[in-house]
DNA sequence: GGTGAAACCTAACACCG
DNA sequence: CGGTGTTAGGTTTCACC
């Protein structure tokens, strides 16, 4: 998670617009994206590029179906740990965030915990991850998984559209 | 998660690194992608386009810091239900997956969970979603709430490029 | 399937209201 | 700060290999 910058610049009415139209359809040009707000498009492109400066729109990512490339089955491991220093549990959370087929890790507040959702071929494939890539720490005291039957984008911070 | 068409069309070099260097750098221009990796520009773009064709490239997703925008509290909601019928289950999914606030929502096996990975103002307003979204449903017979200390993305199934 | 070049479209920047 | 025009650069198409 990115340590924001405290607040940043107060978003206006447009800034939100431009916001909830790219996270609709990330794919829109600068045009396109300043014809549906009614902008000029060099005002348009600045205030994108404003957004992007200020840490408010990170970047884009690519979204690939990891089924099609051969890992059709999706799992999140709860993997729990023992107490231990800071410095441990960084390290390990940076080594599993790093581990092939795991899309996504968080590390959540509690019983030092991580949640590990990853891809993989098939079940035996999520056994031997889980044996060799996570319960080979020490550190590591007991993992829980659970198949994922479905994965779904929420609207997140921006409300759809209301117009 | 996508249906995936049955494995679709096996995937060769070129595209394994077309996808690799996309991973790593969504942003790249068609040219640029193409200089890398040695091809001309028609036939780099003629790949890229059939390989979200055939639904392996889904698409892009605006990478949006939530901390910025007022949302700077992170949290994984766990959701138990009773035992009910499909169409109830799907239905109170849909509904949550589509809730203001919710990033993501996973669909797991066991004892009908759902998990739930949302942004909030503030601690408060994580005991009104709580409240207000998720556990007036009378289907929901539990919630579990932990903070996400942190959220990483992860390599995925596409290992890192090896050259 | 891959290529190169022309025609078309988009973005970047400096300048003007 | 928002709008316009020019130039540089990117994408698409198509005949050809």
């Amino acid at each position: 998670m990115a340590k924001a910058q405290p607040s940043a610049a107060a978003l206006d009415t447009v800034d939100r617009r431009i916001l909830s139209e790219l996270a609709d359809n990330p794919e829109l040009t600068n045009k396109a994206l300043a014809t549906r707000l009614g902008l000029a498009e060099s005002t348009c492109a600045y205030r994108v590029r404003a957004l992007r400066d200020n840490g408010v729109i990170v970047g884009r990512r690519l979204d690939v179906d990891a089924s099609s490339l051969g890992y059709p089955l999706q799992a999140l491991i709860k993997v729990r740990l023992g107490s231990h220093s800071k410095e441990h549990v960084e390290r390990l959370y940076d080594d599993l965030a790093a581990t092939p087929g795991v899309i996504q890790a968080f590390h959540v507040a509690g019983a030092d915990d991580f949640y590990l959702h990853v891809a993989v071929e098939d079940a035996e494939a999520l056994r031997d991850f889980v044996l060799h890539h996570v319960t080979v720490y020490r550190v590591v005291r007991q993992t829980e998984t659970q198949l994922v039957f479905d994965r779904r984008e929420g609207p997140g911070v921006l409300p759809r559209e209301t117009r």
